[in-house]
DNA sequence: TGAACATATGAACAGTTCCTCAGATAAGCA
DNA sequence: TGCTTATCTGAGGAACTGTTCATATGTTCA
């Protein structure tokens, strides 16, 4: 664990970033927040959800999941305050309320199609 | 399955939410690349990288991360062309190589300490 | 009230992730 | 050449994830 804690090579840029670096709850906060975004599910939830409210029965049908899946994963979002739920009748409507993940899925998506060097081990679209 | 599948609420809503989805290829690269952000010591490592190139020994320092897992994670980084490495001597200077994902840090760096009602769990800071 | 429906939940299992350990590679130097 | 250093790599295992299945909750309507 240690091998290297004593053999730093640019001790003074490590000094800096070290300063610069959020803190280690800030970083797994942040990671946290990506980690319910890396399930390509979930983030089809999650787009669905851009334009506004929608059941859980609709979002099973665009997303292509269970309704079961759908429900744990629409759970897991709102623990997280990632999603809000609303109960009407029977039906509960889900909708995107979190601005931070909002923005970031917009950047995210921006970039969709332009990602192909991120993905070099695929190539066979034009 | 199927339990849902012809039982839509909203069916005009679904079908426009439908055509405006990005495909599944799309939406499985982004849950990748935010999939390669959700671990907290990959985090720390991009964004140890933020200022510049720093070689893995200081990376593992920086990080807290031993030399082999640093390597591990830098390697897996690398395969998906977000650093990229340059050998100098015997060492190895890893950078941020993607604006993309650059943005994306951006973004998500921007909003710590405002992000605490994504995680109502936690609370002891003021 | 009881049947049908929309959603929520718990358990369990398969697949994945990320670490450590041990050893391999590769470069610099006496 | 052989020793040291910096990084890489594979194997193995503990912990986590996300799904399905079965069942529970709660709402509407006859």
């Amino acid at each position: 664990m240690d091998a290297c804690t004593a053999r730093l090579v640019d001790a003074d840029r490590v000094a800096a970033v070290r300063e610069r670096m959020p803190s280690g709850e800030d970083l797994t906060d942040t990671a946290d927040v990506f980690g319910l975004l890396s399930d390509p599910n979930r983030l089809g939830l999650l787009v669905a959800l851009l334009d506004g409210e929608l059941c859980v029965c609709d979002l099973a049908a665009v997303s292509g999941l269970s309704e079961s899946a759908a429900s744990h994963a629409l759970r897991l979002l709102r623990a997280h305050r990632i999603v809000s739920a609303r109960r009407a009748g029977r039906m509960t409507y889900y909708r995107l309320d979190d601005p931070h993940v909002r923005m970031l899925l917009d950047v995210a998506l921006a970039h969709t199609g332009h990602t192909e060097a991120l993905h070099p081990e695929r190539g066979e679209n034009t």
